[in-house]
DNA sequence: ACTCTACTGCGTAGAGCGTAAACAGTGAAT
DNA sequence: ATTCACTGTTTACGCTCTACGCAGTAGAGT
């Protein structure tokens, strides 16, 4: 508690970097300048973390990254989770979030497809585990966005929250899913890469149809075979279950609007 | 590679450990007896994670709970990922699934609901980075599980393997996020716990209302001033949830009668 | 101008981690 | 009886996060 950057109580609660993010909280005036920026030291740990990985990702990596020492960055970031939770939230302010004017339905579809393309872009970010609610300014914005995807639907506002954390929640999922099997064919990773290119096959070695019919229904049909071979099939299969979500959301607007 | 369990090729390419957890690959009987086995192994680790969260698993944490040493474990497991990840098997392996006849609608409810109490008895799964398709036993059964209960409604293959996913990812987004909450409210995680319980309130605290609309209206409508209190409300949001995805997924059966 | 003192970055060090390597004991196969 | 694959363990290496203390810096107060 003697230095560093203590998670000392504010009217927010919130860690002090976190504040940092929000812009709130002004910088005490009075010492030596500093030699580094908070958005520097994130923005060097997600330059590391598309380079090499979440697991390159180590507080004196980032700050070799920027020429400092491991210890200086705790002079900006009070341990190495707020700066993975600050990475996250830095990510997410570089994807530009276009989004379009028509129905509620195609709103709430292009924003789903551009949490999609973050994921893609920052596949790292599914390797964090969750921690809480989101409380980062690009987080909540992103939110914002969604909610109001779903104006003049008529729905209670906790009925829209629902339907937005429902369409995250899958389009995350589908994200990590898809995302393990693209990366498996693209670099070796020894586990995963030898198994996925076989899924079907493995399930049928390693399962009997006597046990396991419905999987093995599902393999005869062929469902493993071109999947993840190509960007499009993935695409594919995402849309399908944005759809199955959308119609879930749907009915229950037809339902309020009755 | 000269000693320990290596991810040797087989020919399911899976890492030596898996094939144990399916019962496939015959013991070497030449040696000395084991002192340990796998399951204890995993059990173990699957004790230590329940009492100490997935913090607390480490190889020699798990050793001492078996009153051996660290590296003896790499004599059952390659690495300590194979570890956690037999561990989620094991976890699986503990819950019964108690499944109930009806309508497709009821049984896919039901199956969800499982898979929800298994995450509430099992916290740490969630903590646990996903990597790549299921291809664990109780995994694979629990899938296999799901297909079933979509039999006879007219879907193909594909769609019903889709429909499954949705409602796992759904029921484990939920589970992260009610898990955060609630775990906030019981022990005191400093930086979640003064949160989570002035939500709406720090949220109209870091964004304005002209910045923020949506948001806002959320917060005004009393959204997040009971949640979590009470397992009952969380209880709510889940199934509130899982109807709009049961809803997708019925409409999607009904186009597919039609 | 001079001190005060809050603040800066950094070197050191400690505790803990996963796991590679080498070693001595064991027991079925020969 | 010998062989040798297999056992558990000890030791050691490299890496991690981060608590602590120190020397230097520069605005604030006098």
């Amino acid at each position: 508690m003697s230095s560093g950057m203590s998670d000392e109580e504010t009217e927010t609660g919130l860690p002090a970097s976190f504040e940092m993010a929000w812009g709130v909280r002004d910088r005490p005036t009075k010492g030596p300048k500093r030699g580094l920026s908070l958005e520097q030291i994130v923005d060097a740990g997600i330059h590391v973390a598309n380079t090499e990985g979440i697991g390159g990702v180590s507080m004196g990596r980032v700050a070799k990254e920027l020429g400092a020492s491991a210890m200086s960055l705790y002079r900006y970031v009070a341990s190495k989770d707020e700066l993975l939770a600050l990475m996250i939230d830095g990510a997410f302010g570089q994807i530009e979030i276009e989004l379009v004017d028509g129905t509620w339905r195609e709103r709430l579809k292009r924003w789903a497809e551009v949490e999609l393309v973050a994921y893609r872009r920052f596949p790292w970010i599914l390797r964090i585990p969750v921690t809480g609610a989101p409380i980062m300014p690009r987080q909540l914005w992103y939110m914002e966005q969604g909610l109001r995807t779903l104006g003049g639907t008529g729905l209670e506002e906790h009925e829209k929250l629902s339907a937005v954390l429902l369409v995250t929640s899958f389009t995350r999922s589908f994200a990590m899913l898809s995302g393990d099997i693209a990366a498996a064919f693209e670099a070796g990773d020894p586990t995963t890469a030898r198994i996925m290119p076989r899924y079907g096959e493995l399930i049928k070695k390693l399962t009997t149809a006597e046990e396991y019919p419905a999987l093995h229904a599902v393999v005869d049909a062929g469902t493993f075979d071109e999947d993840g071979e190509e960007f499009d099939n993935l695409d594919y299969d995402f849309h399908f279950g944005l759809e199955r979500v959308l119609d879930g959301i749907e009915s229950l607007i037809n339902r309020r609007n009755a």
